[in-house]
DNA sequence: GTGAAAGCGCTAACAA
DNA sequence: TTGTTAGCGCTTTCAC
């Protein structure tokens, strides 16, 4: 922007007769500069409504005060929700947030990344998509930048993560369904590429096994994480009489709202036929009918505990020694498992 | 971000053997540069992962390449998708979203602006909460700053807006209800003080007009846009037997999803005992039972215009002619008004 | 308590 | 086709 020429120290120093110098002490809150020069400064300066020019202060200080978020899609409530915990928690410190969304491309995401790189940020948090290792290793080690991955881990690096326990998280969403007497439980997880989906597929084969059920392939469906993916994936399970699950869980909850709709569809009532489960507890879970039953909020600590991570890392300028938290969900019983 | 030194221009000039300029003109594809030169300071500069500084370019040519996008809460599906459409449109231009979230509160939004101003930004998206007209238009005129705001109109000041049609929006949601033979139709809207709440609420009255039906106050209620709000009020509506409405038109589909709660606690049945509408169409409108009649989805193109106009702002500089859209969206009728 | 000069990494203007 | 010089607006160093 600006067109014509900004407000900048210099003017403020010519009209009040100080240097430069002084200038920028007095509106840096700097200890060193008499009071009545700062009044007199801070007064021109409101009264031409200066603002700093942040772009030279970086430039010079080598300090860009901006973190990038990299993340497939905000529309999902899961990214958002982590977003707006991350935004808040680093505008306390003065950050502010560049958002990039990769649609789920390996390309969009390499180019966000450089992009940001080039725009000199502090830090990014990142959800991949998996694919993009080799190249995030070789910037991250010459740039120096510190990055917390989020969701998906990446493949052939090692780098600060911060994600569900999905494993465990699926376990007990599939153990909850196993209590209830089922015995043909079926999975809808998502593409198989991404690690969230093969842990929570993972997960859900860990709970049949001890419970002493056998896992059949024609049980676990893949699907896009979306509402039409769990619809198709519902129709597939439920095309053979014999075959028919009598529960499913469902690796997140916007499919969650396709396996509702299938169900409906084919005059199936939840829980007596078809018992749900599901990950994430999004806004319409307590509104639906009946209520699914989900694994609790997660956002919030991820959130917080991905900005507390970056910024110890920016802080410290610390690249190495990468750490790993897992964040484990409560259950949220509803009616959809069969309870109540 | 970079504890140690980058690379620059100049290492990589020191290393061919070039100019300062003559690299960057290789690199910025500039015409009059020796194509065996080029290839050379290229594969230079890839062999040390060089990228361009954008701090400094930006310094230098008053040209951020960024732009602001403030809003109150990303998690809401309306932002998140216009949020996506504008990165979207402005990633093809080169520039990128820098995100704001003011959680509804008038100070956060004026210290944003303050923030993307100092940042120098090249322009900015704002959903404003609608009191902040004074410091905008003083920003706006000090630092000929394009601005397009969308979602609720600034009070006091004229500026680019691009929005719903939210007065024919209502109109046409409760007409819709009316013509199903309703007379005791209700509304719930969002807080007083958002334009968007009011235009929302005069559709809904022009509707009942119309119709010769007489407004009664207390078959309308203000709340905070959310579950909650919905809910709390949907029980204030049906507190007594005589005043019950028979429909109600909600302003918005998340209350909508706090009004079937409620409903279905009190056991009554969508749409027989009360029929609904509401705006927006989200993902669970059609996943829900009975499935919502909303206003079909109006975030795409509402992100496109923004994108146009707030581009063309800032390649022309464009700061006086203000232009005002209002986007139509089209009826998506399904179960809940009664239909089919 | 205050100021002069240098320089962050880049581009623009003008030379060669 | 290539190089030189200056300067974007700020902070840093060192001197007063």
């Amino acid at each position: 922007m600006v067109p014509k020429k900004t407000i900048g120290l210099r003017d403020i120093a010519e009209k009040t007769g100080f240097s430069i110098k002084t200038v920028s002490r007095a509106l840096n809150n700097h200890p060193d500069v008499n009071e009545g020069t700062r009044q007199k400064i801070l007064s021109v300066a409101k009264k031409y409504i200066y603002y700093p020019n942040l772009v030279a202060k970086s430039l010079r200080t080598r300090k860009a005060f901006t973190i990038g978020y990299i993340v497939p899609d905000i529309t999902n409530e899961f990214y958002g929700k982590v977003g707006i915990i991350i935004e808040r928690e680093f505008r306390k410190q003065g950050y502010s947030l560049l958002i990039s969304f990769t649609e789920e491309s390996a390309e969009n995401e390499i180019n966000s990344l450089k992009l940001l790189l080039a725009k000199r940020v502090d830090g990014i948090v990142l959800a991949t998509v998996g694919t993009t290792g080799r190249f995030l290793k070789e910037v991250i080690q010459r740039y120096h930048l510190p990055v917390v991955v989020i969701d998906n881990k990446e493949k052939g690096i090692r780098s600060n993560l911060v994600t569900h326990d999905n494993i465990n998280g699926a376990y007990s969403l599939t153990k909850h369904l196993i209590d209830h007497g089922h015995k043909r439980v079926a999975c809808i997880t998502g593409p198989v590429e991404e690690t969230s989906a093969q842990e929570r597929l993972n997960g859900y084969k860990k709970a049949l096994d001890e419970s002493g059920l056998t896992v059949e392939e024609q049980l676990i469906k893949s699907a896009n994480w979306r509402v039409d993916g769990g619809y198709d994936a519902t129709f597939e399970l439920m095309e053979t009489e014999e075959g028919r699950p009598t529960a499913v869980f469902v690796a997140n909850s916007i499919m969650a709202l396709g396996v509702y709709k299938a169900l409906r569809k084919m005059q199936k009532k939840i829980p007596d036929d078809v018992a749900l489960v599901a990950f994430d507890n999004l806004e319409f879970a307590e509104a639906i009918d009946p209520p699914l039953t989900t694994l609790g909020n997660v956002e919030e600590e991820i959130g917080k505990i991905t900005a507390e991570l970056l910024l110890e890392r920016i802080m410290r300028r610390d690249i190495q020694n990468v750490k790993e938290h897992l964040v484990k969900a409560q259950l949220c019983i509803r009616r959809s498992c069969g309870c109540e």
